[in-house]
DNA sequence: ATGGTAGTGCTACTA
């Protein structure tokens, strides 16, 4: 089974670079990140021809996940959540679902846009939120993925220049911590089971050509339970849809796993 | 220190 994720930043637009990466990478499961898009505009039929399923919680103009599986091997979405019990919150930044004994929750991080900010303060506290989510979830589902655009660089290999970034938002140690909390919840970084190197990024600003440069970060994380850690064969970053014209920002992480 | 680009939607806001 071949799980990705993905942060297509509007999926009206790159809707059909995800249909063309999904014919040549073929995952089985997507994970989808800022959307952008209604659930009346969700491009169900356009899936459907490529051979998905999808299911999705959008708003207009920000935020929205999906969750796409193959029609022709993956059976049905079962036990759909789309907020996290007890916030009430309208930002759709959260998704999950079953698929066989496989439970799948998609994530997109608040951004925080600054250390002190107010969406910094409301960064932490989702974070503190999702953890506990999160600890209900992996008692419940012990073949747990947890997948998305998290907008935290787990450490300083993780980052293009580590001491420019310092202690900004992505690096800040309240939120690594609050990184590093989920993933003592028993959930590893697929990636870093496999390439312990830096210079591997999942993210790059429009500005400054900064793709072509690779100053980048890497922020899109797949993290798996301990029962599946021993199924997980390969973790890449798919640099492939970046270098498309008119690319998200984000570029497609993937883990393939012998289930 | 600032601003550079992209998406939404038409004015700033988010990233």
């Amino acid at each position: 089974m071949k799980i990705a994720s993905w942060n297509v930043n509007s999926l009206k637009v790159r809707l059909p670079q995800l249909i063309q990466w999904a014919a040549e990478a073929q995952p089985d499961i997507i994970a989808l990140q800022e959307t952008k898009l209604e659930d009346a505009k969700f491009p169900v039929d356009e899936l459907a021809a490529a051979g998905y399923r999808a299911v999705y919680s959008g708003q207009k103009t920000y935020n929205g996940v999906a969750i796409l599986t193959r029609d022709a091997t993956q059976p049905e979405f079962k036990d759909v959540v789309t907020d996290i019990p007890g916030l009430d919150d309208p930002q759709r930044r959260i998704l999950a679902a079953t698929i066989g004994d496989v439970r799948v929750v998609d994530l997109y991080v608040v951004n925080g846009k600054a250390v002190g900010d107010e969406k910094y303060a409301y960064k932490l506290d989702w974070l503190t939120k999702v953890h506990a989510f999160l600890a209900q979830e992996i008692a419940r589902h012990p073949n747990l993925v947890v997948l998305g655009d998290f907008n935290i660089a787990p450490d300083d290999r993780d980052v293009y220049d580590p001491v420019a970034w310092g202690e900004e938002v992505l690096c800040s140690p309240a939120e690594r911590a609050a990184l590093k909390s989920i993933t003592e919840l028993g959930l590893h970084d697929s990636f870093r089971l496999f390439e312990q190197g830096g210079e591997h990024y999942s993210w790059w600003d429009y500005r400054q050509a900064a793709f072509r440069r690779n100053m980048g970060v890497r922020i899109d994380l797949i993290l798996i339970g301990d029962a599946l850690k021993s199924a997980a064969k390969t973790a890449a970053i798919d640099r492939t849809p970046r270098r498309w014209e008119r690319p998200s920002d984000h570029t497609p992480v993937t883990l393939d796993l012998e289930i």
